[in-house]
DNA sequence: ACAATCAAGTGACCTAAGTTACTGACAAAG
DNA sequence: CTTTGTCAGTAACTTAGGTCACTTGATTGT
């Protein structure tokens, strides 16, 4: 059972007096894993419910040769699309994901979550983001397949606000592609004077420019 | 209403007496559409729920410039996945679909289809198959990202069985490619003596071959 | 303090694949 | 029989972006 304190708090808004929410409540697992940790990886078979209580999670694909693209990344209160949809699938992982700061989530087991999803306030709350997220990963194909780098890095940028903290191969493997490569349009964005970069972050200087340049 | 003839016999060996079921076969309205008819584009506002009867349907993407892809494709007894995802999360549709063959589907208003979703029989059928297409959908988001053409058209004429009908522009849709390049790999397939090609026509003669392309 | 590691910068090169611009072949319509 | 449109073949060129091979500078651990 989760313990009340941190997950009672994050969970305020859909308050567990719903017999689903309740069932979490009861029989969901507290776990914690530190940064960098992996919570699952490709291939490996789907038992569990998951939802982010706090710290963040990057879902990931990773091909043989060892290429990496992120697909999409869970916040506290989210819920792992990859993992419901294996689960109502009966699939096993066909991605991984990695924590990239200290997560604290909560694990229901399969036959428990397929309970809690006859509750109409807990369905609801499931499939709205199963489904928001869904259509955010068909976007993504289309962002792959006719995009090119140079407007998908402005939109990267555009997208993770003026500030960003990320190093050149980070950048890389949320877009699926080369550390030089990104350096490489980061530069030419430097000297379009659209940003300015620094040693492990980048400042979004002149965004209309950037917005201009993302297709 | 649905017309009993057509309807029911497609829906033997998921039979009505569930309430689910049942809903959609006293709410649902039967209609049909000849080939190459649009049944929703981009950006146009989701209200019902679609269930294929009969033929195919073709679910794309089409950028600002005109490039398309196509990103899976409706058989009878299907869910269209988009629809079904835009109705879960209050969306526009962000692709369109096209009838390959004169279509017939049921189509049931959001409102009822909701009130469906109550019975479990019902939403396990409709979840599974979402599940398994998204599912899909992110094979298909590291398939553009990391293959090559050649890898990805190996791929499509294995998966479009021994001998297939359609002409290179078609292919190239499919894969999100101008129809020059798929004629320039189906040539060096052909030179390998993988496949043999006709007007209009493909027939896969080395499966073996082509397998040890596809990366 | 020094080595080791990691982030970043950068030039040279190469290849996949998009683009242009044709040609010829066939089929259906007139 | 001829016109018109679709399908396919192909050569020539261009370009995005992946890869290689470095260098330099910052950070960290011992």
């Amino acid at each position: 059972m989760v313990s009340t304190s941190w997950f009672e708090e994050c969970f305020l808004s859909n308050p567990p007096d719903s017999p689903g929410w309740a069932l979490v409540h009861k029989k969901a697992q507290a776990k914690t894993l530190p940064a960098g940790a992996c919570l699952f990886s490709q291939g490996s078979s789907c038992e569990n419910f998951v939802i982010i209580v706090s710290g963040n999670v990057r879902v990931q694909y990773q091909d043989i040769s060892g290429k990496e693209i992120v697909l999409y990344r869970l916040c506290p209160a989210e819920v792992c699309n990859t993992t419901t949809l294996c689960l109502l699938a009966d699939g096993t992982y066909p991605t991984a994901a990695y924590a990239e700061t200290e997560v604290k989530f909560a694990v229901l087991p399969k036959k428990d979550f397929l309970i809690a999803l006859e509750d109409l306030n807990f369905r609801e709350y499931i499939f709205s983001q199963i489904a928001r997220r869904s259509l955010e990963l068909i976007c993504l194909v289309n962002e792959v397949a006719f995009l090119t780098l140079e407007e998908r890095l402005a939109r990267y940028l555009i997208n993770n606000g003026p500030s960003i903290k990320a190093t050149h191969r980070e950048i890389a493997t949320q877009l699926g592609t080369a550390r030089e490569v990104v350096s490489r349009y980061l530069r030419r964005f430097t000297n379009t004077g659209c940003i300015e970069t620094s040693r492990k972050g980048i400042s979004v200087v002149d965004r209309t420019a950037l917005e201009a340049m993302m297709g």
